[in-house]
DNA sequence: TGGTTCTGGATATTAGATGTCCTGAATAGC
DNA sequence: GCTATTCAGGACATCTAATATCCAGAACCA
């Protein structure tokens, strides 16, 4: 049960964007920031995107930024942007193939197995969409309030 | 974010050695219920019983059976013991490639992407902590009373 | 003793995650 | 218009992990 990393540099990136208001940051400055790979990044930037949580703009001074308020952004937002909406348990329905199966029934919601499964599923999934990128920037600035003018001057001071 | 699909072919198996206390079930008759690869379930098997909810026994007549009862075996400790006991959000740890890092911190304690998304993951866990073998058993027994029954004969008259 | 079954390591196969590259379209500045 | 920059996205290459098979050894029963 693994997720995808580009779930976690989506996430950072959206925070650095929030202390970036109106400003276009290409991926390759973004990428710098951790030392990603640009090109990677880019493909996880284009994610956010079309999933309406980034807007971006081609061509020289282009980039990528904050398409909406960032209280309005949710970590779940973000997570099923990039790593699709699939469940992690996967119900293959074997009971069909198993002994006295009905084809017509849907196993996914008689099996019992597969419901205690996906309501716990559901409930992270709800979890994760009650906190927004609003909500970490807040109590990333009450535990270091340097980080929003440090981290934009380490944009401001990047050359290239 | 995908799960292991042993982790569901293990609760099943579960399931039905729970309507066949005290009897050692092979891998062979496990795999042949839902049609499953012998080899491969029998390495969840394996699994299982290193875990501690199995109990195993070689030979002629031998096989697997619970090894302590249903209401004492958690979804939690399938999953844990199929698929391992680490977060699907892996936190890589990038602020230490980051500007301005610490690297006598540990940002999985610091970083409040990393605490919310383990946060959310430990919730799923304790979820999955509260429900039993015996719970899905006796909700199985309410939906379908003939389940038991039907899975004892379908596994006596199993040949070979 | 012989046949059955679990154990666990080695290995093959496949799918998916990760990463790179290249072409094309959009755009800003000249 | 021309050029340089950047995003968009498809095509690939690579690497890792899930899936699956196989086999030699140990345990066990009759
Ligand atoms: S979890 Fe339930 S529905 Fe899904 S395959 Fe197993 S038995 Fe069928
Ligand atoms: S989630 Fe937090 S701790 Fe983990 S890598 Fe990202 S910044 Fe670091």
């Amino acid at each position: 049960m693994k997720m995808n990393e580009g779930v976690e540099w989506a996430m950072h990136s959206c925070v650095n964007l929030s202390w970036l208001p109106g400003e276009a940051v290409t991926a390759k400055r973004l990428a710098a920031f951790y030392d990603l790979p640009t090109a990677y990044l880019n493909k996880q930037l284009q994610a956010l995107t079309r999933a309406g949580i980034l807007s971006s703009t081609s061509g020289p001074k282009g980039g990528f930024q904050l398409a909406r308020d960032p209280r309005n952004i949710t970590l779940l937002d973000i997570l099923t942007a990039i790593d699709g909406a699939d469940d992690a348990f996967r119900c293959t329905q074997i009971l069909k193939a198993g002994p006295g199966a009905d084809p017509k029934a849907d196993y996914r919601e008689v099996c019992l197995v597969s419901q205690a499964m996906r309501a716990a599923e559901l409930n992270y999934r709800r979890e994760l969409a009650g906190q927004t990128i609003a909500d970490i920037v807040t109590r990333v600035e009450a535990q270091s309030p340097a980080a929003p003018e440090n981290t934009r001057t380490w944009f401001a001071n990047l050359k290239s």
